[in-house]
DNA sequence: TCTGTCAAGTTCCATTTGGAACGATCTGTG
DNA sequence: CACAGATCGTTCCAAATGGAACTTGACAGA
């Protein structure tokens, strides 16, 4: 159990983290990235310590669940990562059997790539990590705010 | 002049980006992340090329222009970055001239720190960039609309 | 006062990162 | 058909990163 003094500590501890939200200039570019950081952290902290999923290697299983037969090369245009860190995330991920590579018949320099039975399987354990993360993140507002948020975040990714 | 077809492959290739963030898990954080990572990248990027100053120190440079006198401990824990990163942060600043380092006269272990007076101005060419990017981030959005997504940020940053 | 524990900042070092160069392949033009 | 230029994925390597150990200082309890 905590001492009175601890607990004043504590309080104390967190001072700059208020201060920050609350003042520092440029206030919405701020928070909005204290939060994504919040997220990414506890998410893929939580995936590599209990999954052994690096960040790259979901982003590569989330795009190839959302559209199959997706290349490296789209997957780096996407989501802005270097295209070499996502080549390692592809064969790390090859190598445990997760996603299969083929080979483009028609443009033999594109390797459009699928999630395996097993990267299946093993994604539908990761996704209930990614909704329980969004879901302590949006604990805070209700159902409109929730849809409001998503919207006003949609139409700032649409031209930025 | 790009031809037609040019045209086709940059739709194409925006195809992935699109259809991420219309339908990928967990919606919203991916919408969230992806503003973030928009906005870091171009504005550090920025930084780098035109200052010389990196992330973690404009992160420095951030929180003691919001309060002087803060530790690098206190930095730490309110932007969520390794200390040993603001350590080589603090020196490089400290080498620059950009930031007096001090000695906290009751606790000899703790270094509270403060901008010089360069530090000062330098920050006041980094600010702009910072809110130059952050007005490109909400072009889209109204008045209104950010207000509220500002207060709806808030919200989340205050428990998660 | 002495001792054990904890906190602030630094340093060590194995790992990760990503820009740049590369090889292979495709495409368009003469 | 040959060649120039672009594109996909990979590799190289210098630099950044961050977990863990370390140093120094504070402090509570015996």
């Amino acid at each position: 159990m905590k001492s009175p003094l601890a607990q004043v500590d504590e309080a104390e501890r967190d001072e700059l983290r208020s201060l920050m939200l609350a003042r520092s200039p440029v206030l919405t570019a701020f928070r909005l990235n204290y939060v994504a950081n919040s997220f990414v952290a506890r998410l893929y902290g939580r995936m590599e310590a209990e999954v052994g999923i690096t960040r790259a290697q979901f982003i590569v299983m989330l795009c190839l669940s959302v559209r199959d037969g997706t290349t490296a090369q789209e997957i780096a245009d996407a989501t802005q990562r270097p295209k070499n860190s996502l080549s390692r995330a592809v064969r790390a991920l090859e190598q445990k059997d997760l996603i299969e590579r083929r080979l483009d018949p028609v443009d033999h320099r594109r390797q459009p790539m699928g999630l395996s039975n097993a990267g299946r399987t093993l994604f539908r354990r990761l996704e209930p990590m990614a909704a329980e993360q969004e879901a302590a993140m949006l604990a805070p507002l209700n159902a409109e705010d929730r849809k409001r948020l998503s919207e006003l975040l949609m139409k700032m990714a649409a031209t930025f």
